[in-house]
DNA sequence: CAGAGAAACTTCAAGCTTAAAGTTATTTTC
DNA sequence: GAAAATAACTTTAAGCTTGAAGTTTCTCTG
C-alpha cells in the first residue's frame, strides 16, 4: 500500500504508537489497543472489498449474505439473515432485492406464514459464491501469512478474552 | 447485548469457533482469526457509533475528523485529513461541508494556493470534541476493562505482528 | 511565457447502512 | 371471534462511502 504511518478512521488519534492523547483517567493503553485493532481490521477489510470489486465485481455485503446462505440448503428467513449478519432488517431487504435481480438468490413467500420471506442461493449463486469464497480464503491466508502459527494461536486466544470483556461490558449496560 | 453466537458481517462464516469452512488449502486457522478480529472490532465500533449518536447526536466520521483537527491548532489541509483518515477526498468534502454548517469547524482558502482548503476546529467545535473525546476514552476503557493488563500487553504486541504481516502482504501486490 | 501536466479539491452515480415509521399477517386475549 | 398485541418485513429520510469524471489552479518544460 504506502508508507503512511499508523492512523485510524475511527478514533482520530493519529499514530497510536507514540501520541495517544492523555485522557484524565489515563486510558492511553486501552485507546492504543483499540486503535491498533481497528487499524488491522480496516486494512484487511479494505483489501477484501477492493478485491471483491476488482476480481468479482461484487461487494462485501453481497458476499456476506451469500455466505450465510451457503450452508442453508433449505434457504433462510430474512430475519434470521439479519440477525446473523448483525445488520438492520431494512438493509437486508435492499441487499436481497439486488441479489435476486442478479440471479444469485431465489425468494419465496413461506407457505405457512405469508409474512415470511425465504431466500436461498440459486445454482448460479452457489457457483459464484464458491469461486469468491475460495479466493477470499486465499487473500486472508496471505494477509495473515507473516504471522507465525504460535502467534496466531496466542492472538486467537487473546481476542477471545477481549471478546468476553466486550460482551460483559455491553451486558452491563442493558 | 444478547446471547447470540459469534457471527460476522464480513465473512459469512457463522460461529468461527467451530464451523469454519474447510478451504482446499485449509486456511481455517486464518479465517477463524480474521473472523474473531472482525467480531471484536465490529462490536466496539457499533457501540461507539451508538453512543456518539445517543449521547452527542453525532457520528463516528464527524468525531474522527474533529479528532484529526484537535492537535492541529493551525488547521489542516483537506488532502492531509483525507490521507490520515484513510478515506476518499470526496468523502472529506461532504463531511467538511456538514461540520462547517454546524459550526464545528472553520474553512478558509489558502492565501498562497487557491486550490487548497484549510480547516480548523472552532472554539465551539473544540469544546464539543473535548466532551466527546473524554466520553469516548471512558467507553473504550470500559469495553477493554475485563482484559488483564498483561493480556492487553500481549494483544498489543501480537497485533503489531499482525499489522506487519498485513503491510508486508499488501506491499507484495503493488 | 504558452501549453502540458499535475494537484487539490468537487461533483456524480451508485451502493451500503441505520433508525423510525408504516404495512400486512398472525397470535393472543378477553 | 373481534380487538389488541406482536411479528416480519418494507419504506423512508438521512448520512456515509467510494471510484470515476470534472473543474480550477498551480507548476514545469521547452
Amino acid at each position: 500500500m504506502d508508507e503512511r504511518k499508523e492512523t485510524t478512521n475511527a478514533t482520530g488519534w493519529v499514530d497510536g504508537e507514540t501520541k495517544v492523547l492523555e485522557a484524565p483517567g489515563d486510558h492511553g493503553a486501552e485507546l492504543r489497543l483499540w486503535l491498533r485493532l481497528l487499524t488491522c481490521s480496516t486494512l484487511i477489510e479494505t483489501e477484501v472489498r477492493r478485491r471483491l470489486r476488482e476480481e468479482f465485481d461484487s461487494t462485501l455485503p453481497r458476499f456476506d449474505l451469500m455466505a450465510q446462505l451457503e450452508r442453508a440448503s433449505e434457504g433462510m428467513v430474512l430475519g434470521e439473515v439479519s440477525k446473523r449478519m448483525m445488520v438492520s432488517p431494512g438493509n437486508i431487504t435492499v441487499l436481497v432485492e439486488r441479489l435476486a435481480e442478479s440471479g444469485h438468490i431465489s425468494r419465496t413467500t413461506s407457505p405457512t406464514d405469508r409474512r415470511v420471506q425465504i431466500i436461498a442461493l440459486t445454482p448460479f449463486g452457489r457457483a459464484e459464491f464458491e469461486k469468491m469464497a475460495s479466493a477470499h480464503a486465499d487473500w486472508i491466508a496471505d494477509l495473515f501469512g507473516g504471522l507465525a502459527p504460535k502467534d496466531g494461536a496466542v492472538l486467537l486466544d487473546e481476542l477471545a478474552k477481549l471478546k468476553r470483556s466486550i460482551v460483559a461490558s455491553l451486558g452491563k449496560g442493558s
